[in-house]
DNA sequence: CTGAAGTGATAAACCGGTATAGCTCCTGCA
DNA sequence: TGCAGGAGCTATACCGGTTTATCACTTCAG
């Protein structure tokens, strides 16, 4: 027999496709004897449910959703996607949820992937990533009564369920350590201005700057591309009081303004300090090694399936969960500043 | 009404169920008028089919998964896999088939999968990348009788489907380039010698040795790991008759061993030359940026997409399919050897 | 004029589970 | 002795589609 059904099951062990059921599901309305018996005739058939029929008749398909709205050529080089995936997967798995993954080219294209997965029963609930001031996801979302969970930034009003960590706090610490150093020229390659996360951390340099006695702080905004990271870079080098040290907000722009600082003759870390706000092996093969915020993103992920999974139990619940705040791993991209 | 099911319709409409059925799976049995009723209600209604109940009825789910058994510390870092990614939901998007994504850690996880997915009907057919030598997934597949096709090398005698690029012609396109500039002292840092991939790779360095007078071509394996690389870069770089240009299996472990080149005084592509068997943003950030092996992934991923949905439709079907060759994109880590 | 074939539809079975109403015992208590 | 109540199980409806058997009716060939 190819793939046994309950009925099967049922037959072989004399009783009826609602015992076995209950049985199956550890539910009342079996004796123990009964139930150890239809146990154990499904385990030696190798049975497994039948996912369609069990979401069919429990309104639930034990799968979740996440969709990464970006050109697939910025993605990948991050591994920031790939360990947030395994942490997803580490936080499923224990229930046996799958993970439904889609990269779509924008949120026009990502608000209508939910709208499908929604109306076809595809997913149980869905992760948001990369979210952005007054982001349209949030209201489809709750127009579309699909559970998610934000993961690195607040869900709105009440609304959505989310897993954060702070980016304020994190790139104080940066800021505070360049400050130790002696730095009083810091400038910040930020990324894209409509990110939420890129304007907390636009505003954590801008509020620290008086506090620290910065000359200037500037933040730049980019699109988080090597290319624009190593222009901007090369905008700020080129000035007549050039930064001592550049805090970058992804490691792939801190890579390429490294690029840029040897092009120009710019030592790092003798005449410029740099630091990622994002690390990765990239940061490690570089040389000098760059100093960057580590953040523990498999465990992100694991939180944020945990808590996607308590909303889909009970869609009312509102989980603000804040992880583990990141580490700054100093390497050898960081020095005080030299004098003059 | 928020979801609107056949039956829905069919009161609407004034008919049954099942011509509601006929018409919107664009089967014959209702009339080109009521036909066109029926959708029309149906738009209006904005219906969708849910998928479990048009899973359990028609046994296909739409659904196709992909496993990766590599530690995430691993992944993310190639775009491979991003890229790879996009295509297959390019060729799958056509026919809204979604793809399941796991993240596993080793082959024997991966099986375990495969083995849940067909008993659950999860999935309708599967991807295999990273083809070994003996791959134990073949014959597991073929018991399971889950549609897959192959990525990256042949489904073994006849079994299953394939999707491939040429590595052999891919490699010697590297070696003769290498040999044209005045090369003669060749080496080769390779992956994981069970991959198929690898063992067709050292297999071309070795036979055109001869062909093109190379005084020495080893080639060395790894675990394709940075470290790896820089290792036995270290090793062939401490040589006293030292390789004058080295041939890297993957772009991480160019970029270390230009690291290691760098470190130990050694101008690239003035002492050594250095070439990228895979192309990605990491070969472009570098300074001098590296030589590379260019391959379509994904067009590669739309492509076995595509055999896949017809492996799926035809299960009797075998199908091997050879993509694009890949290019040679020459940078500046490539020249002449030096003269002494 | 009759029978065969074709068209456009319906009703009902079915896919493989879950949920529920109801039935049969058995036990305990008044 | 009678009856409430619970344990243990069965029968059946149901989820939302697909598929098949059947049927009424038209058309057309012989």
């Amino acid at each position: 027999m190819a793939r046994p059904t309950i009925a099967d099951i049922a037959d072989r062990a004399g009783v009826s496709k609602g015992a076995v059921s209950f049985a199956l599901n550890g539910r009342p309305g079996v004796s123990d004897a009964t139930r150890a018996r239809i146990l154990q005739i499904a385990e030696q058939m190798s049975w497994r449910p039948h996912s369609a029929a069990r979401a069919l008749g429990a309104s639930r398909v034990d799968s979740v959703g996440l969709v990464i709205a970006r050109p697939a050529r910025t993605l990948g080089v991050e591994p920031f996607f790939a360990h947030l995936l395994s942490g997803l997967q580490s936080g499923l798995s224990a229930r046996s949820i799958s993970l439904q993954l889609l990269i779509v080219e924008n949120t026009a294209a990502e608000i209508e992937v939910y709208r499908r997965w929604a109306s076809e029963h595809r997913v149980d609930g869905v992760i948001l990533v990369d979210l952005t001031v007054k982001d349209p996801r949030i209201d489809a979302l709750r127009e579309l009564e699909l559970p998610a969970v934000v993961i690195g930034g607040r869900g709105g009003k009440g609304a959505l369920a989310s897993v954060w960590a702070d980016d304020r706090d994190a790139m104080l610490s940066i800021v505070d350590y360049l400050a130790a150093l002696g730095h009083r020229r810091i400038a910040h390659v930020a990324g894209t201005p409509n990110f939420q996360h890129t304007q907390r951390r636009i505003r954590a340099v801008r509020d620290a700057a008086p506090r620290l006695g910065l000359v200037d702080a500037p933040s730049l905004t980019t699109d988080f591309s090597d290319a624009e990271g190593a222009a901007t870079t090369r905008k700020l080098l080129s000035q007549a009081d050039r930064p001592t040290a550049i805090v970058y907000d992804s490691d792939v722009m801190a890579v390429a303004g490294l690029g840029v600082a040897m092009e120009m003759g710019v030592s790092v870390p003798g005449d410029l300090s740099i630091v990622a706000f994002d690390d990765s092996i990239l940061t490690q093969l570089m040389h000098p090694a760059l100093t960057a915020l580590s953040r523990d993103t498999f465990e992100f992920g694991r939180q944020a399936a945990e808590v996607l999974l308590e909303v889909v139990a009970d869609p009312a619940k509102v989980i603000n969960l804040r992880t583990a705040d990141p580490v700054l791993t100093v390497r050898e991209s960081t020095a005080p500043p030299a004098t003059h």
